[in-house]
DNA sequence: AATTAAATTTAGACAAATCTAAAATTAAAA
DNA sequence: TTTTAATTTTAGATTTGTCTAAATTTAATT
């Protein structure tokens, strides 16, 4: 199925969005997408139409399985070409977003797969974001410091960027290792340290400092 | 200056009618985009509003200086994704011109002259037409058989396909040689033979046959 | 030269995507 | 729990590119 290129855009955004806070409403949308909320409300109607979205008037929206299926195609074809940019155009990594925002929306199938082996099938774009595969499937996951997790969102520890002693210490005091399954319940503001639950375990509170040098992926 | 796909479109189509007939009419054009009269004449109107175009109503149309060099990078772009896709993606020569067509309207002029420098700076594409360079230069000229060139259109003798004594004699005896300039005086339908004029001479007559294997480029 | 035919343009409509301003609904605060 | 505020949606307009059908202009024929 072929969509236009702003129906493209809607089903990108409400993706990343409804991964990144859970819940989707129509002003964020609209900041994201730097349109009028009234302009969202239109588009959501034809995706719902199109039976790409779940969405009822006032009560929110969310992609079904062929809005996600949309919005995956268009993500691997975006990260895809931001590796081309980089990799064999030389372009740096922070110049190609919005070249790619253009070529994202080029529609042959055959092309991206073509694109993709003869790019060695990376799984990874020059922004550490995962590429999809042909199948949609994400085998690598968005490696981000703990500090940028959001708030409920559950992740798994993928790495430690500072090891001295004292921080492994204080971690394996706090029962975090790698692949320890996590997530953070409450963030306080005043020195930006966090609660953080650990399954079956009373909270164990971290500062700013060590949060910042845990590295954690989405857990699925 | 950036403009829509559909006028890069219709500047492109104008810009090969022009060069391959000469003048350009509403009806050959709405053929050539697969599009309505009426539509092309609602086009014209705003290229010439664009300053694109020098038309008056009734009277036909022609590109000027801005709209030829709009054309020419529409061009440059489409023929150096045509190399890409053929040369690196390994698609058939024959299976690229539709995904040309989109990727051609990708504006980034950084994007462009990028891709040329990865692929060499190609001057012919795989179906053997010139690329401009990156100032909307043609280096190469199109070469076609002489069977093929239109009426009253100057070219220059650029290859002999078949290139047996006899022939060469009957050439010869014509005055044709490589780098002669000549046009297409009178076409034949019955035997498809043409009468050819060479400058300051006699016109003479050939046959297709030898027609055929007489290669032939624009003359500037 | 008058008539017919072909080409071109205008007038008016439509679809997609967007917008503003006003109305409806839901959420938050007093 | 009213009232107020924020969010979301509707109604109606706008822009771009397209279309059909009718009118106009130019070209071709008799």
């Amino acid at each position: 199925m072929k969509y236009s290129a702003s129906k493209e855009n809607h089903l990108k955004a409400i993706f990343h969005l409804q991964h990144e806070q859970g819940i989707v409403t129509t002003n964020a949308l609209a900041a994201a997408l730097q349109t009028r909320p009234a302009s969202v409300t239109d588009m959501l109607k034809k995706l719902k139409e199109q039976k790409l979205l779940l969405y009822e008037r006032y009560k929110g929206f969310r992609l079904n399985n062929e809005g996600k299926k949309a919005a995956i195609q268009v993500i691997r074809k975006h990260r895809l070409w931001e590796y081309f940019l980089v990799k064999k155009l030389q372009f740096g990594w922070d110049e190609v977003h919005e070249i790619a925002e253009e070529l994202e929306h080029i529609s042959s199938k055959k092309l991206v797969d073509r694109l993709d082996a003869f790019l060695g099938f990376p799984d990874t774009d020059p922004h550490g974001d995962p590429i999809p595969d042909s199948q949609g499937r994400f085998l690598q996951r968005r490696q981000i410091s703990l500090s940028e997790l959001p708030l409920n969102k559950l992740a798994q520890v993928s790495a430690i960027a500072s090891q001295t002693s004292e921080m492994l210490e204080l971690l394996q005091y706090n029962h975090i290792q790698l692949g320890t399954r996590l997530l953070i319940s409450r963030k306080f503001p005043f020195d930006n340290s966090l609660e953080v639950k650990i399954r079956s375990r009373p909270p164990v509170t971290l500062s700013a400092q060590v949060a910042k040098n845990v590295l954690v992926k989405d857990d699925e």
